[in-house]
DNA sequence: CTTCAGATGCTCT
DNA sequence: GAGCATCTGAAGA
């Protein structure tokens, strides 16, 4: 499957984000080949989201790399414990991404299963099978991607995208956890399937 | 199925 | 010092 270009991150975010559902996000880490459906994402604008972290153009050490040019991975921490995947979407310099919120697994369960509950994909229980990618903590937890990770070019051999299927029934909904964002709360800016 | 508390540390003021 | 783009386990219905 074909590796996207940089000139599919280096569009408007809002398009990235919904048309990021169904491609291909592979992962490779310790010789092991992760590959993955994306399922969930949500975007977020500096120039009018008050939900993203560089809105207003802010820079900071953390909203550094979003800065950089499209198809890089920006990983923060969050609540002191979980990191979230963002790929650098738009022009260097227009600090915007989008947020990998769920995936589906496709090739390499078992690490993934063991990084989520240290167990094999035999001893899942039902529920565990559910939750095993259905957040953007989890994705990172299942991908061991931390904040080492962060400033990965999606355009390497660590951490890529490629084309994958073209979904039916894309849902639209209000970003989750951002209540304190005032108008933008209310953006449609949430794709799922 | 639902709600709820607690974990835990970085980031920015 | 306050808050955070979250997750888990426990308890109740």
């Amino acid at each position: 499957m074909c590796m996207l270009t940089r000139e599919f991150y280096n569009r408007d975010t809002v398009t990235v984000a919904r048309e990021l559902l169904g491609k291909r996000l592979i992962r490779n880490v310790d010789g092991d080949r992760l590959v993955c459906r994306i399922t969930e994402t949500e975007a977020y604008v500096a120039s009018i989201d008050k939900a993203c972290h560089a809105y207003g153009y802010r820079r900071t050490p953390r909203t550094e790399i979003m800065f950089s040019r499209p198809g890089t991975a920006y990983i923060y921490l969050i609540y002191g414990m979980y990191c979230c995947l963002n790929l650098v979407t738009e022009p260097e310099g227009e600090p915007c991404a989008v947020l990998i919120r769920g995936l589906e697994p496709i090739e390499g369960l078992e690490r993934m299963v063991h990084s989520r509950y240290g167990c094999a994909p035999d001893d899942m229980t039902a529920y565990q099978r559910r939750q095993l990618l259905n957040g953007p903590g989890k994705v990172c937890k299942a991908l061991s991607l931390t904040r080492e990770q962060n400033g990965l070019d999606l355009l390497g051999d660590k951490l890529y995208l490629t084309q994958g299927d073209t979904p039916e029934n894309i849902k639209t909904g209000k970003r989750i956890g951002i209540d304190y964002a005032e108008e933008a709360a209310d953006f449609p800016w949430r794709f799922y399937l």
